[in-house]
DNA sequence: GATATAAGTCTTATAATATGAGACTATGAA
DNA sequence: TTCATAGTCTCATATTATAAGACTTATATC
């Protein structure tokens, strides 16, 4: 059971698209045997990468029969492996399904570009990251610094309450919908410095809208700087950000401006591209 | 209908083992909602990244209620997103689980170094490959050699009629499943040079057998080398391949002798280690 | 601003099937 | 041989998935 708690909100892909219904969250139970089956890949976890067949049954709940027929689809669509005896883990259609989508997703393909360009530009890490529910995604990343290795890879959810991509999300969404994101990840906010209180972090959020990027120091890195701005969907809601990471001693105030234009200025093309034939 | 066809195979985790019961092929049809509700994710293909409504549901064939119900389910675990209106295409969940998978799969986290090592030593692309089914995925990559953009990249199937990588399988099961498997995919063999008749195609790979490692020229990519050896899993059976592409310009026949016999110990090694603990 | 069309959800009776208890099989270990 | 574990099967029952079609929002069009 308290491995059910550790598995991150699933909802809506467009979390953009305020007060849609049909949210899942992590502590919602599936009322169908639909939901039961796929909800049986939310077990695993980064703390959990295999599961015994027993403790599936135990934490799940299931019938013996139950689980061995869920088991036994997954398995066979390629979306549970076994390894050893009565273990599981995710499977290799897994693997099969994200190429197919670093080929769909509009915010990696036109991203890329430009990651490249700005890894070129300035010795860092830069990477577009998603928003996806109460976090960030990271879904394609380029580093032009060996030593600044993103613990953040692709597919590696993000709190988002820490960090620049973080903020640059927040800071342009409806007041409304930005208070209550605030006060999910207080904790988090009040701790890495955004603010006091509530109030205090929407206003400086506000700031951040305004100048159009966000600045984070070591807040995700320890001795790293994060420079980020938001890619915006078809409605003009935030949906993903377009971040540069910097050795903090590689650069001064001066330098952070002119690359945090630079970013605004490539998140903007982003989103223009991104809406350009659609 | 003819969408339907392009999708590979599916089936259990583990082709090694022989007649195991539950395999998945492409031709078969969902038998109950469970299936129904997870090979809706079959129909997205490199051909077909993004499906509107109406076209699942003529393909599909499920009422429009189903159909809307499915779409929501797989919409609010993030399986699905929507891009456009009442347009589909795969979502955020997938690139999370796949991040789950880089870390929790044998192969790929002891797979690594050798990758890095095989680099290092040769201007090469080395990739570690998974058996999955009828065909080939490459499940890591890493090269040295700017020149060499390997045309499969993680997630992306390759047929299991050409290359190295595949005989370097094929080479290595018992006499019954290495002819079915011929037969499945005598036409590519008989292309590519691997011989005239099943027959004759099975005595070549009776020869790799002996030597360890497949040698393949420009069969995937041209005017690449392809040197690849098995990994095998718990049963002995091959599981996997571990192979080196080089351009041909840079190989003789010594130096490709040499390189196969490293191929090879890496890949032993790694099925060492994939072992050693479980 | 009215109308039309499409997107998505809800209601319902009915048919279908998912479920769990427990038996059964297969496999490997002691 | 016996014992334990992994996995499947049978079957009666209760659950629930289903499709037709009504309903409800959105979005576009005039």
């Amino acid at each position: 059971m308290a491995d059910i708690d550790a598995i991150p909100f699933l909802c809506d892909e467009s979390p953009g698209a305020p007060k849609k219904r049909g949210r899942r969250q992590s502590n919602m139970e599936p009322t169908n045997s639909l939901e039961r089956l796929i909800g049986l890949l939310d077990v695993f976890s980064e703390e959990r990468l295999e599961w015994s067949f027993d403790d599936l049954m135990a934490t799940l709940g299931y019938s013996r029969p139950t689980l061995y027929r869920y088991i036994k689809i997954l398995k066979s669509y390629g979306f549970l492996a076994s390894s050893g005896s009565a273990h599981y883990t995710l499977g290799p259609r897994i693997v099969e399904l994200d190429y197919l989508v670093r080929r769909s997703d509009a915010v990696v393909l036109h991203g890329a570009p430009f990651l490249r360009a700005l890894t070129e530009r300035h010795r860092c890490t830069a990477l577009v990251v998603r928003w996806y529910g109460n976090k960030i995604l990271c879904v394609a990343s380029e580093s032009s610094n060996d030593r600044l290795v993103s613990s953040y890879p692709r597919g590696r959810p993000m709190p988002l309450g820490r960090g620049a991509i973080a903020r640059s999300i927040l800071a342009f969404l409806p007041r409304a919908q930005m208070l209550r994101l605030i006060a999910l990840n207080i904790e988090d906010l009040k701790a890495v410095g955004a603010g006091e209180t509530s109030e205090d972090i929407a206003r400086n959020l506000m700031r951040i809208h305004r100048t159009g990027y966000a600045v984070a120091y070591g807040e995700v890195t320890p001795g790293a700087v994060g420079i980020a701005a938001p890619i915006f969907d078809a409605e003009r809601h935030p949906m993903a950000s377009l971040c540069v990471v910097i050795v903090g001693d590689l650069v001064n105030g001066a330098l952070i401006d002119s690359i945090g234009t630079e970013v605004k200025a490539a998140a903007d093309e982003i989103t223009r591209l991104i809406h350009e034939l659609s």
